[in-house]
Order: C-alpha cells, then sequence, then structure tokens
DNA sequence: TAGTCTGATGTAATCGGTTACATGAAACCG
DNA sequence: CGGTTTCATGTAACCGATTACATCAGACTA
C-alpha cells in the first residue's frame, strides 16, 4: 500500500505538503495540490487511518458496546435494528464509523472493566451503550471513561455522560386515556418486572392517568410479566378468572399483548368486543396480528439520531453533557380497541 | 493516558521488554513479567490499539459493510439482528471488534469505490458484506480489496471473496414435498421478484419437487410479489379468483404468507382448511399470528457464525478462499398447514 | 533600497507501539 | 578453562501519518 512518502516522492514535494493537500487544503497552491490529487488518484493513495489516529488521537470512530451474550436472554432490544440504521446512518453522516466493541480479553468475563478497557484502548471519540437491561456493572463502568457517552434506555450519568429514553410516563397515560375514552371504566394491566425501569415507569404513568379519571387500578388488576409472550399469556389468563373481568388491558410490552390477545380467544372471547387490549413498543408483529394491535409507539429512529446527536455535542466540546433527552411516544390505533 | 514508555521508565526496563511482556509474555522472566504488569496495572496502562495497528498491520477489527440507506427500501434484512448478535460473538471469542464502515467522504455518494476505499482505510483484517439484494456496484468492487471478504446471501467470489447462503433450492423442496405429503394436489406459489436469486432458487427446488411427484407447476399457478405483505395479499387474492383455485400456497416469504392469509381470511375461508399456506425465513410474527405460520426457516445464527468461520480461515492464511457455505433449511411446523 | 509581510513549502520531532539485531551474563560441555 | 548455547534484555529503526517551526522567494511599504 502506497505512503504518503511514497506519493511525496512522486510528486517532489514533502510529506508536509502532501498531508496538507488532505488536510488543509486551502493552505497549498492551487498548482501543486492538482498535482498532488491527480497523483494521489493515479498510484490510489489513501491516508492509513491507524497513523492518523496516532498522530491526531481522533479516530472518527464510535465504540458501541452492547453486551449480547448468547446464553442469557434479554440482550434482545427489540428495535435494535432500526436504532442501529438510525445511528448508523446519523453518524455517517458526520463521517463517523460504529466500533462493535468485543469485551476486553486482557479481562477476565466477569471483570467490570471489561468494556471500559476496551473502549480505552481504541481510541474511540465516544460511545454509545445498547442497555439490555441488566444494570451490568462493566456497563456501568463505563461512567469512568473519559470519553462521551450516551447509553440507550438506561438511565446513564456523569461528567461526560448521558442518555436517551422514551417517555415512557407519557406513554402509560396515552394508553390509559386511550381506554378511558373508549368508555371502559374496569381497565387492568399487564406490567414487567418490578425493578425494570421503563416497565416501572409506564405503569407510573398508567396509573396516574386513571387515577385523575376516578378509576383507582386496583392491585388485583395489576399482574407482571418478563416481557415475553407466555407471560403475557398467563397474566391474562389469571386476569381473565377475576369476576368481574376487565374489559380492557394495557400491557407493557407488545409481546405481551399478543399473548394476551391468544389467551382471551383461547377463552372464547372476541377482542376488542369482549375485552380490549392495547401494547406498547410497536413491533412489527403489532401492525400484522389480526385484528391489528392498538399500542403506543417508540421512536426507533429517534433513539439513534439522538444518540448521534447527543454525541456529536460533546464531541464539539461543550464543557458539561447534554440533558438526557426524552423521546415521546405516541398512540398507534388499530384493531384490537 | 500512559504510553509504554512511561511503564517502561517506571519499572526500569526497556520499552522492549514491556512490549514483550504484553505479547510474547514467554520469554521475559518470571520476575520481570510480575513487576510489569504489576506497574501495568497500578496505572492503568492499556497498550493503544492504533498505535499496535501501525506497527503490525493487524487491527483485530473486522470490517463491516452494510449499505443502510433510509430513503431506499431493502436494505432492511428480517434477520439482521439475529445474524448481527452471532456473529458479534463469534468474532468477539477471538478477539475480533466489528466495524460498521460508513461509505468513504471522499467519494462522492454514488462513487462505486465508496465502500472500498473505507476498507482499505482502516487497515481491518477482513470483511462482512451484508446484502440488500441490490446488487450494488459499491458493493461488489469490493472484491478487488485485497483483504479477505465474507457476503452473506450474495453471490460474491473472488482470489480472497466467498459468501452464505441458505439451501433455498432446498427449502423450496422441502416447502413442496410438506404439502404433497398433506395430501394437496393443486400448489400454487407466491414467489419473489424475477431477478432475486435466492427467490428464484426457492422456486427451483419448489417446482422440481412438485414435477417429480407428478404435479407440474402451471404458468398460471405462479404469482410475483416484492417480499412485503400488501404484494402477498394481492398475489393471494388473485389466485383465489382461479377456477378451480389451488388447496395451498407456497408463499416465498413469511410477510407474504402473513398477506396471503389475511386475504385467505377476508375471502370467508379458513386456513388451513380451505387453503393451506406455508412461508419462507421464519420470521417473529411466524410463531405469532393465528393459526401459527408452517415455515421454511433459514438459520440466521448459522449465517453469523459460518461468516466468521470462512473469515477466520482466510485469516489463518489458506491461499484459496473457502467454498462457499449452504446452510440447511429445515422445516417448522405450525398450524397453517 | 532596506525592511516587513505573506504565502508556499520543507525539516524534523512526535504520536505509541513492534521487532530485527546486538549485547552480555550465566550455564553447559568436552 | 575456552568456546558455544541459552536466556533475558537493550538499542534503535520502523510503521504512516500530523504539525510546530524554520525557510525562502516575491510583493508590498515607507
Amino acid at each position: 500500500m502506497s505512503s504518503i512518502r511514497e506519493l511525496a516522492r512522486r510528486c517532489g514535494v514533502s510529506v508536509a505538503t502532501v498531508s496538507r493537500v488532505f488536510n488543509t487544503p486551502e493552505v497549498v497552491s492551487q498548482q501543486t495540490r492538482q498535482h498532488v490529487l491527480g497523483m494521489a488518484a493515479e498510484i490510489g493513495y489513501l491516508p492509513n487511518e491507524s497513523a492518523r489516529t496516532l498522530a491526531t488521537k481522533k479516530s472518527n470512530m464510535v465504540g458501541l458496546v452492547w453486551d449480547t451474550d448468547h446464553r442469557r436472554p434479554g440482550w434482545r432490544h427489540p428495535f435494535l435494528q432500526d436504532i442501529l440504521v438510525a445511528l448508523k446512518s446519523a453518524l455517517s453522516a458526520h463521517g463517523l464509523h460504529l466500533l462493535m466493541l468485543a469485551p476486553d480479553p486482557g479481562a477476565g468475563p466477569g471483570d467490570p472493566r471489561r468494556f471500559l478497557r476496551a473502549v480505552q484502548r481504541h481510541n474511540v471519540d465516544g460511545v454509545v451503550i445498547i442497555d439490555n437491561g441488566s444494570r451490568d456493572p462493566a456497563v456501568l463502568a463505563l461512567v469512568d471513561a473519559e470519553v462521551p457517552c450516551v447509553a440507550l434506555d438506561l438511565l446513564f450519568t456523569g461528567p461526560t455522560c448521558t442518555y436517551i429514553t422514551s417517555d415512557n410516563a407519557g406513554g402509560g397515560r396515552l394508553a390509559a386515556t386511550h381506554l378511558i375514552e373508549r368508555g371502559h371504566r374496569h381497565i387492568a394491566t399487564i406490567t414487567g418486572p418490578a425493578r425494570n425501569w421503563p416497565a416501572a415507569q409506564r405503569l407510573t404513568g398508567f396509573r396516574e392517568a386513571l387515577t385523575a379519571a376516578g378509576l383507582p387500578l386496583a392491585d388485583d388488576d395489576v399482574v407482571a410479566g418478563d416481557f415475553y409472550l407466555d407471560s403475557g399469556h398467563a397474566a391474562m389468563t389469571e386476569l381473565l378468572a377475576r369476576d368481574p373481568r376487565p374489559t380492557a388491558v394495557f400491557a407493557a410490552g407488545d409481546e405481551m399483548a399478543v399473548g394476551a390477545i391468544k389467551a382471551i380467544h383461547e377463552a372464547g372471547l372476541r377482542v376488542p368486543d369482549d375485552v380490549a387490549v392495547i401494547g406498547f413498543d410497536d413491533i412489527e408483529v403489532a401492525a400484522l396480528i389480526p385484528p391489528g394491535l392498538t399500542t403506543v409507539t417508540q421512536d426507533k429512529t429517534g433513539f439513534g439520531t439522538a444518540a448521534a446527536e447527543s454525541l456529536m455535542a460533546m464531541l464539539a466540546g461543550t464543557a458539561t453533557p447534554p440533558e438526557p433527552t426524552t423521546l415521546p411516544t405516541t398512540l398507534i390505533l388499530r384493531g384490537s380497541t
């Protein structure tokens, strides 16, 4: 591969001049510039990014910390593909590449510094963290990286850290309000694991809106699931056994909502006539299963672009990290309510 | 950030010795090694990867070329998340990081060298290509990269290139055989775009198996879709208008199969009693929509791990690239047939 | 015309590692 | 005991860029 020295030699100029042609073209004469660029194209010269990074301490790379462990469930984020595409596109527009980091092999599998170390070795300009909901110490350790960090769907602040999250409470309110407007008076909910922060927020907003409408949420009408299909099915089965049974259910995740619909159908009841169901997330299935799942949608693309923007703001050198971003949630009306 | 020189100074040894501690520990004395490692931990020394890459020409990074363009559809790969997770895990196990490359800003948006240049600048040890089905010249130009390349779901060979694909023909055969075994005699198919290679293969296998069973496929019973829901709905509507209408349909993609089921239900018919439906891909919805979609599944995880393995084989330095990998497809039985 | 300014370019140090080769001490051998 | 190995370590060139500083020619100024 031809180096800058080779190119300089061929052009009869110094390496400094060649470097200037690519970095500060305005200071080199028109004539020299043309000559160098022409010769560069001819011999296929391309600057070596490792060398540039070494010299400038800027890599144009953003590290992605995403703890994908086959064996544990929970690493899976339903929107990941949309988020990744948006993130990558937004970063690409600024000339940044996205480096999906492997945990540092120098640290053991359980070492809380395994991501921090990987980040520090690679001269990345910034870091995006995709949470798997586990609040892994190795992820939380990243606050110590002296590098701009943006976490997705994870409370994460520090001197160089901020995060992006959906307006989960608002979404919960939206769901409640919608069901109330549809005339429901007895509304139950299938929530997520107690310690899951987004789930808790959704529940809070949901309860608020019900209470405000004079429809307090009975403890009996709150059943916890784990975001997966079967738990939604089980929870709904439990709710259908109540007497009187609720006429509407808010599931804190679409997969659970689908499970709930299944349970309702199995009980010989109809959606939405006997029981209305509303979900949260707007995953692909929501649009595809009959009768179509009404749901609260999160702005997946917004996660990616907001992360890129927060990062760019920090790279631009503001002293304090940007405020956390809360993305609006909106209601998608389909047949299930 | 502390450098190797700093660490060497503190330990009273030369930089070469420190370097050896991390790269060829067996040649340095037990005592010195302990001392250096201890001091390294103390001052938080970590080798700078850019410098290492510059010196060794090995970056431990694999470039990912994935042309994500918001504006065009088609960049979306239904399995991408599974593939990415598997790919990343497999690469991580070998200490390799995955660099999602932005197109080279030095090249224009339409420049066929925009990925090639990005690859060449970054000293990546290998490249994985995720196809969007468009046979973009900029993707095809990567055969010229003097770097091991593995393409997913794309015919792609060259002196350092190979590819991974599903046994699409076999999957087509599987679908046909299954329907025949279920007793169907009049079987139609909703295929993909004529120029789409996987779709064509699926059709070929499907037709073969029908013919072998003495049930030649009439032209009328082949309708093309575009892999999206609506096209499946439209195609099925068309097929239902035939007299006699087919008793079973093979859709070359699950989304189209879901569209087909919708059309069947809308026509007041039942699945599978009036018309059986089988799909291809095994996307998430397949398991979730009633009555459950029987489908031919592709080994998503296999794509990722096979890509990593082919890459590793090339990195290990075989003169010729590994043979293309064809992943087996298998039948998943659910309620729709 | 001497002095200053400006614009284009060159010189060389530097970024943080790796590694071929040199060195020197200790161990081994006949 | 001299000579050869072996082992641990040091010296210094090198990877391919960037950039502070120096240089120098020509234009401009008083």
